[in-house]
DNA sequence: TGATTCATCACCCGAACTGGCGATGGTGCG
DNA sequence: CGCACCATCGCCAGTTCGGGTGATGAATCA
């Protein structure tokens, strides 16, 4: 069974290049090919391809908006982001909206048909350096953790409870003390950590552990 | 120059291959070899080697947590994490705790070696598995994002100085209006949101957008 | 045995927040 | 024009929160 790979890309020679290389490639056939986000968004949803090489800057609708309506319409379909620049907050931005992948155009074709073979078995292609940004995002700043360690297990448990939004009477009640208590502990905590409200105290608490508390991890 | 090795694995057997492994590869030195966490942790910082291969399941002290010590220690020292288990709450938490690769164990030596030279250039080698589960984890939850989108832009303004842990009167300041306007913004949020306090609107707000509104991108 | 830390509870006060109700002016649309 | 939506401002009542002060028992430690 071939994959079946649609390319969204302005550029029209790029897009042809692109086209004969998939075409010609053992195991890919091109589904469709199209030059903007807007034609994109309308053909797609029939074309259901294996996979969507997508361009980033492209005129009108950008690539990363294209690829956060789309993903919803095609949740199998996967979609490998195809770009010149290699721009941090694009990379973030294009795989919040629901990109698997992100190579740049530079790739060499062996190494691209390889990528589209990867995304297909459930990897994420992306070039080295581009791995190391979104593995460095997990990064946990050194000063919130140290300060988050000095608080007692008490304190971090009331933290946690706080952080979910809960008021002092629910935490009081999840945790069977006092009102008072939680009271007494949230002072503590919020001296510990040098802050002088609720929220700046949550927002350490997610700065020291960035995605640990929620992590969906469902992948499409 | 050879890429200096540091190995920290308790099973003697494994320890003794990979040792071998990297003394006979062409680029390659071990620099080091230990059994727990604990004697790695006093004597690498000695050793400062350029790349550190660590096991997770160490007796006592596990891997991880070493991790979390010794890159404070060796800043400019890689970390490999090397394991059996793909566990998806370890990944994370090696990542945040400084590591900058995950392999398993089952990984062919030259897959091995060539995953040391990309560390050792600012990549960030992970099966493609595990890099799926890594992009995966900034995929924004639908929900949480369509609602921030019924927001007026207005709205969307005041929530970002809310998530911040301004005072109301701060925010005031910040956008140039009246305390009561902002009040009046805020009412409608959590009624737009279906939440009834100041941190159960900020949970949905970074929710929607989980390290964009920090991302630390500064790659030791 | 004293000193210290922790977890627990208590009372008080002023500031901040939540929610209900209403009002004005502007803008866009059919 | 009438209607809907938005941004702006205002008042009021009740609740929650932040900070000060202090007390008790248990555990740990020098």
């Amino acid at each position: 069974m071939n994959i079946r790979v649609s390319i969204v890309e302005d550029n029209i020679r790029l897009r042809g290049s692109l086209t004969k290389l998939i075409e010609l490639s053992e195991g890919f056939e091109c589904a469709s090919a199209h030059a903007t986000a807007e034609a994109a968004l309308a053909e797609l949803p029939r074309t259901k391809p294996d996979v969507i090489l997508m361009d980033i800057n492209l005129p009108g609708k950008n690539g990363v908006d294209c690829v956060r309506e789309l993903k919803p319409l095609l949740p199998k379909t996967q979609i490998v982001m195809f770009t010149v620049y290699e721009n941090t907050d694009l990379i973030f931005k294009a795989l919040a909206a629901g990109a698997s992948g992100y190579l740049l155009k530079q790739t060499p074709p062996e190494e691209l048909l390889a990528s589209l073979r990867d995304v297909c078995n459930g990897g994420s292609p992306m070039t080295s350096h581009i791995a190391r940004k979104v593995v460095a995002s997990f990064r946990q700043s050194g000063d919130a953790s140290r300060e988050l360690e000095q608080l007692t297990p008490r304190e971090q448990q009331v933290l946690d409870h706080l952080a979910k939004g809960f008021l002092y009477k629910e935490i009081a009640d999840a945790m069977a003390i006092s009102f008072d208590t939680v009271h007494s502990h949230i002072r503590k905590i919020y001296e510990k950590l040098h802050v002088r409200t609720r929220t700046e105290a949550v927002n350490k608490f997610h700065q020291a552990s960035p995605q640990s508390s929620q992590s969906t991890l469902a992948v499409a």
